[in-house]
DNA sequence: ATCAGTTTATGATATATATCAATTGGTCGT
DNA sequence: ACGACCAATTGATATATATCATAAACTGAT
């Protein structure tokens, strides 16, 4: 009926528009924008008005929010299935946060109000919603929590399995951020960064080059992030 | 018409009830139940199975996760307002945390089924209930990259400031909890929160009585803040 | 091809924080 | 009143992390 979301690797028509009326599948597909971000691109900038409702289709982006003193604090690496604008776009009218692509991205965007119409109207594409972002914000705060309890090296361990466990799926990675980047989702120094992936290789447990990593030692990489 | 939701300063009713039908209402506060805490009593253990939906009357709460280890790390303390429960409630089966009265608290307490049953029902309701959650969330995780770029003043002059602006609006009040607890939400030890506590003190910009603080100088308190 | 800027890297040193030890005072239960 | 346990405190010391300096490798723009 609709050409415009018949997008073949649309998991957001799977997951959600499962209990949406073809009337309110229609009326979003017609103001449905697909976009495309390089590496770089602002995706979501801090401090601008939210109108969208953003799903990540494609790609590898990161939260983060700048301070007073132009330094970035990195929440959170996205991928794909999650709903980027997600954290505040019910409870704000501006971003308190960016959101930049750190590889090629595509996203799907629809209008906010449009979204919020079927909340207003279906209870259970409201619920969906709902468990969606409980579960997002949930992810958010345990990351983080889990990242405090750590010391220098038992975060970088934990970064390591993040990108091995959740993002690629496999031993060999290229990693899609600097080491300053780490630095900022870590809150450590990017030296201390470096010095700890350095220690890791003399250790054996990774191989280097350039961004590339591989891991050798899966689990002392995983006992680093256990016991410091 | 009912009763039972007759009370005085629910602010739960004012919220979020606007919206819902008598006949809802009606449900719901048949059966509510309502429950008073003594300082140190578990309103949620961490593990225990997502049966209802808790809101906080009255009195102070602490948010903490309990670790492996048996350490604590305090993810926040709510206040009346705030829906203790929201964090997982939508997304997961059981608990990811424990929640405990740090003073004399008092809930309502709802049936989680009946409150997805309304939201189910009342597309206006859902969206409260969402913006609600996004705001809880949202204050969650800001809370914590707060605290994340400061150093040890840094992060016990925000505590101070926290308790002097967002919970008892005073110069002087009563720390409702004890300096290993700050600690815990800090994320410093015990003795590095009472050294700085003391410096402050030195320093002239607090007076300690025991549990009890003076704030004496509260913009050298931002300024700390602020400043490291 | 070159220059400027950034990223990665390493070392020396300063600083911040944790750990360990010891003491005091309070609280709880018996 | 007693002992057992915690909370708060302070000092000495160890450890972890940040800062500063330097340099090589890489990146992008002209």
């Amino acid at each position: 009926m609709n050409q415009e979301c018949r997008c073949d690797k649309c998991e957001l028509k799977e997951l959600f528009f499962q209990n949406v009326s073809s009337n309110e599948i229609m009326s979003l597909c017609g103001s449905r924008i697909e976009k495309n971000y390089n590496k770089g691109d602002f995706i979501i900038e801090q401090g601008k008005q939210i109108s969208e409702f953003i799903y990540l289709k494609s790609g590898l982006v990161k939260l983060f929010i700048t301070n007073s003193d132009d330094k970035e604090q990195i929440l959170s690496f996205a991928k794909p299935f999650d709903f980027v604008s997600l954290l505040s776009v019910f409870s704000q009218t501006n971003y308190s946060y960016s959101v930049m692509a750190i590889e090629e991205s595509t996203t799907c965007n629809l209008s906010i109000n449009d979204v919020k119409k079927i909340i207003l109207s279906n209870g259970q594409f409201a619920m969906s919603i709902l468990e969606k972002m409980s579960n997002v914000s949930d992810a958010v705060i345990k990351e983080s929590l889990q990242i405090r309890k750590r010391n220098l090296r038992g975060r970088i361990a934990y970064v390591l399995l993040h990108f091995r466990d959740d993002i690629y799926d496999n031993d060999y990675f290229e990693l899609p951020v600097s080491r300053k980047e780490i630095a900022e989702y870590i809150g450590m120094t990017t030296e201390n960064v470096i010095r700890a992936l350095t220690e890791f290789r003399k250790d054996g447990i990774i191989k280097i080059f350039g961004k590339a990593i591989e891991i050798v030692e899966y689990k002392k990489l995983v006992q680093l992030s256990e016991h410091g």
